[in-house]
DNA sequence: CTTTTTGTTGATTGACGAGTCAATAAACTC
DNA sequence: GAGTTTATTGACTCGTCAATCAACAAAAAG
């Protein structure tokens, strides 16, 4: 059976088979046979491929970050302005790849598992740094000596939303275009010091 | 060796011990036989008072609710004037002793538990509406009917610096300080409108 | 002082789950 | 087409842990 690189396709498929479990049980308290199976392989190959299940979390996590790297990239593409850079980073954050309900219960997932796993931790501190430089980078011209604290204050908003999605139940959550609108809010207050 | 009435005490360690494992842990991948010696009994008495591990988990939960719902009465108790009202309520909710580290790693681990329990849903849910109305009704004769947004602009800001704080390594951790007074930044943007 | 209630534990059970291994099979090399 | 590499799995091991239970101890009740 074993034909051209099935490997790229295997890992890519189990990545995802753990987003899907991690939504749907709301924890990482899932096994490696739940993911295999969704992945549609057996539980020995997921540890062939990734050695460990914390190896496959912490692909998922990179997954993850990935995508939103790209989101925010593709987003500051389009843009010009500092102000529209801003506004840009804040879509990107609730853009449709990252803001779906499963991703941002792993993402809920990812923060605990950085609290006892350093290469977790590392890889959030990277997602944090790069989302804060990128808005204190545009906000300087915008707000001045401020900036760091403005950054501060949209990005904590920012991931407050997120928790406040991964809790509510689907019926009165807040949709990206409500999230956006608020953060954009706070961000208008802030500008108009 | 049974006294007078151990069960009040020894129910209070067991719920001391669990906020403090999973402080420790950093999630709720604890044991029963952890908390308990931590408790200083055996994990059978564990099961005798709380009858289930997750029964443990919602009874700590409560407690740290309580507390917190404590903190923000006596706050209140001393403000006078709408705004002192708001203000009193951010202040509580950085309040020594709900920002400690251990109950800020609990707090994200209750996030967690309320994915898949329902009576941890509720009890998160109740804390988000008493939080809610709370400050939509103070704000409301500050911003009339942008009230309910400024209280999730704010709630969402304050949900977020707690995650930061349980990520963050204590050394560039925001203080109590810090963040209350990155809080009352954006209200203040928010009053001059 | 004997009976009941309350407190407490060590030992055990039973389930579950991560990780290993040996075996099978298909493709690729030469 | 013999030999190597890659893909894949079922069956097994070994540890861990929640939950139970039978037993013991001390107070309270009568």
């Amino acid at each position: 059976m074993a034909k051209v690189s099935a490997e790229p396709k295997r890992r890519a498929d189990i990545v995802k088979a753990t987003i899907h479990e991690i939504g749907v049980r709301g924890s990482l308290e899932v096994t490696v046979a739940q993911i295999a199976r969704r992945a549609g392989v057996s539980s020995a190959l997921a540890h062939h491929y990734f050695g460990s299940k914390e190896q496959i979390f912490l692909a998922t996590m990179r997954h993850v970050l990935t995508i939103f790297g790209a989101e925010v990239r593709g987003a500051l593409a389009a843009a010009t302005t500092n102000r529209e850079r801003v506004e840009a980073i804040v879509h990107a954050s609730f853009a449709a790849g990252s803001f779906r309900r499963e991703v941002v219960s792993a993402w809920l997932n990812f923060y605990v598992l950085a609290q006892t796993e350093p290469e977790a931790r590392r890889l959030l501190g990277v997602y944090h740094r790069r989302l804060s430089s990128n808005l204190i980078y545009d906000l300087r011209p915008l707000v001045g000596a401020r900036a760091p604290r403005v950054a501060e204050a949209l990005g904590a908003q920012i991931d407050g939303l997120y928790l406040r999605a991964a809790l509510a139940p689907a019926r009165n959550r807040l949709d990206r275009t409500a999230a956006i609108s608020l953060v954009l809010d706070t961000l208008m207050h802030e500008l108009e010091d």
